[in-house]
DNA sequence: GCTTCTACGTCAACATTCCTGCCTTAATTT
DNA sequence: AAATTAAGGCAGGAATGTTGACGTAGAAGC
């Protein structure tokens, strides 16, 4: 490309590296959820479990006591699709269920200790690469990503994000 | 974790690397991409197309002129599950084959005008979301987003958004 | 208290996307 | 000429998702 200044279509010019830049993020993403994901799928297919089953042992281990409808919400799935993949978890011993104490229609989930030993296994093969990520990037760069990742999700999942145990910021959340 | 003054590793400097944090990465990753691949939900299921036509229309237009086997190893799909798809891309008209000149085995595929068209519009959606959570974070939050992005994907997949077309930084990829 | 709504579970049936294993054809490489 | 590679296809099956309908228990409204 050639010197901005004598390019009497800067304005163009402009556009076509920011449409470059939204086509990389694209890629990115892919990859990132692709390679991201894939880092726990060996522990996985040993227990003959899916990705569903992940995604499912993560939430529940990040919002212990979550009811089945919040976790509906959060992975957007029905509720027939959930109930296979949660009926094998608690079939297995890695999910427990509890009648509600404000609202008994409701079944709470928590990981058992299995379920948790679980997880933690699974998290540890994401966490060697956003460790990595994070370490080499820096912690200006993550708060970079922090912020531009925000702004990809729905406001609504933000305050999951925020509430989820863990307390990034000891609070929890209002609602 | 305890008080940062008595970490000799300079811990104040690592607090990204927290479990919260990290756990807090694993909650963006899934609600970003489940968002962003959301975003052209809507266009696909009026066409009656799915995500996995999205995915390779995509990267066609990402890197015109690929060979068939150079689309799987993007993917990471099986040759069966991708001849469904683009199979089906094929037969409708939005993607064209050409029979490679330098190897006349491989089959180099293109975006007809009706591809590129419906790549677009299905940019365009996704384009949106990702111009507002750019906006919003500022520029140095982009490079780090970016940053941290490519330390999450393989290695491997470093070459292809950087060398796909574009030409994010004037330079074709090397090999 | 009776009716209505809500949370959860379940059955049946089906769609999409992915997989493995095996085989064929054509073209390139050795 | 023989081995390898790129692409495609067939058979069969698994994982994950959907819709629609129905039942039960508990909460909420009148």
């Amino acid at each position: 490309m050639q010197d901005p200044k004598s390019n009497p279509a800067a304005g163009a010019n402009l556009l076509f590296l920011r449409e470059a830049e939204i086509r990389a993020a694209q890629d990115m993403l892919f990859f990132a959820y692709r390679d991201f994901t894939n880092a726990a799928d060996v522990i996985l297919e040993e227990l003959g479990l899916g990705r569903a089953h992940h995604r499912v042992l993560h939430f529940i281990g990040r919002n212990a006591g979550m009811s089945v409808g919040e976790l509906l919400a959060v992975l957007r799935i029905t509720k027939q699709s959930l109930s296979r993949v949660l009926g094998a978890l608690i079939e297995e011993g890695y999910v427990a269920q509890a009648q509600g104490r404000a609202d008994r229609r409701q079944r709470l989930l928590t990981l058992t200790p299995k379920g948790e030993e679980l997880e933690r296994r699974l998290f540890e093969r994401q966490r060697e690469r956003i460790v990595k990520a994070y370490r080499e990037a820096g912690s200006t760069a993550v708060e970079g990503f922090r912020r531009v990742m925000r702004g990809i999700m729905d406001e609504q999942a933000h305050e999951f994000v925020d509430g989820a145990d863990g307390e990034p910021r000891g609070v929890r959340h209002g609602r």
